[in-house]
DNA sequence: ATGAAGGTTGCAGAGATTGCAACAGTCCAG
DNA sequence: CTGGACTGTTGCAATCTCTGCAACCTTCAT
């Protein structure tokens, strides 16, 4: 809608794959080198970017700040933080929160397995939408036609030989997971790991979140892992209950 | 210095506060309710800004996944990861690592210590710039000049009775650390814990970034925390000798 | 049903943004 | 040491975008 911000903020994502010189930013953008200079410009002085020593620009500190500011005014991670934990005490594997927004589902909290585990902090990183039993949950949540279209838009890499094929198997898990309010991704993502996923919901009974364990089928078995659904449904079903009864905005300000 | 993108970009951290409806923005931006509009709406489209069902816009999820990218682009956090890792594993005490950029020092990474602790992960907040150890690090590498320039502008907030009480006392406390080569706060920021830190540095001999362990003094006293000195200088110095042996931006291609 | 409040759109004027061209600084080769 | 190529930077005039207005629409509460 406004051409000079588009642009501005064309350069992020652009910046995000590495750090790229003004002549790249200018030829990528396609704009004379003047007017990247001042995008540029104007990006940094809000912290966005930053100019490193060899003068190329690359994603500056108070992005990372202010994703940091988004993520803790969500409150359902506020909120659900500590049954994650306590779930996590009690089975042991790791735990994530997810979100949907706008065709992304993004894990925004996460609790490590207490077994040997190396897998790096992919909070707020996009998760795989076709596969993971979260992004199940949260999809099956929309409307017929959204799910519908959006399903039809997607891509399905096929991370593992059970990652959902198509539209048409996608439509008709979601079916199955809307009935049956819960999802598995068993395998689907990758080989050998499996999860269990429940969905939180708000007062509207809309779904606002999932969350998931999820574990390797060297530790438990897919079986094994299965019998914990009840409790992940347990829990989720508690943070879906503080969620519904507490006002959205107000922190800790007036409980009378 | 160009207008409609500054003020697009004055809306970020605005909405980091919490979330605002259109009215709000445009009286903050102090621009017609229409202009705030389409500034919104770019924003939007690019996924900056998310408008939750209330109609009112918070951060999006977009801001949270360049975030991530960006984080993950530091190739200096890369490295120091495993270290932090190891160090943790044998102090068993909270590590972080730390960068300066633009009069800010934010935290980039973190391992939590092994005892029980309920401190939220704070990678991405900016940190107490007056206090920490990290941030004494980061500071004291820089010319005199922009040190002194610094200081002055620097706020000097007593979190504590120990707390760095203003321009000239932090200044010789630069100089000090600058010297000695690391650096402490003892209960400076918050009364019970400690922390110290060493510096990594970058080929050329310049700090590139920090990085400290902290612990309460009800776990060690500051002497006995004080004893872990030379193994945090070890784990720095072992960190800035692979980043500066190292190709800053190629990840793992030609070992050749 | 009626009014108020907040959000949205078309339009014309105003002013910001753009691309150009000339300039400055840096690095490398001869 | 000198010349040239390259990248980044600035002043300027034309233009095109953005702005604010006013009218319109939708939603909610009275």
């Amino acid at each position: 809608m406004s051409q000079t911000v588009d642009r501005a903020l064309s350069i992020l994502p652009l910046l995000a794959e590495g750090p790229a010189d003004l002549g790249q930013v200018a030829e990528r953008l396609d704009v004379h080198k003047s007017t990247a200079l001042r995008l540029l410009r104007t990006l940094h002085e809000h912290g966005l970017v930053y100019r490193q020593s060899d003068q190329r620009y690359r994603l500056g500190a108070r992005l990372i700040a202010l994703a940091q500011e988004a993520m803790e005014n969500l409150d359902i991670r506020e909120i659900a933080h500590p049954h994650l934990v306590r779930l996590n005490e009690q089975c042991g594997h790791t735990v994530h929160l997810a979100v949907y927004e706008e065709n992304e589902v993004l894990y925004i909290d996460k609790v490590e397995s207490r077994y040997p585990v190396r897998m790096y902090s992919r909070i707020g990183k996009p998760v795989a939408i076709t596969v993971a039993a979260v992004a199940k949950l949260l999809l099956a949540d929309l409307p017929e036609g959204e799910r519908r279209v959006l399903a039809d838009k997607l891509e399905y890499p096929m991370y593992t030989a059970r990652s959902t094929p198509n539209a048409p198997a996608f439509v008709r898990e979601l079916e199955k997971v809307r009935e049956q309010g819960w999802a598995t991704d068993l395998g689907g993502h990758e080989e050998s790991i499996n999860c269990v996923a429940a969905p939180i919901r708000g007062a509207d009974g809309r779904v606002v979140a999932a969350m998931s364990v999820s574990a390797p089928n060297v530790v438990v078995t897919a079986d094994e892992l299965l019998t914990l659904l009840p409790l992940v449904r347990r829990t989720a079903d508690a943070i879906s209950g503080e969620y519904s009864g507490r006002t959205p905005v107000t922190p800790t300000n007036d409980p009378a």
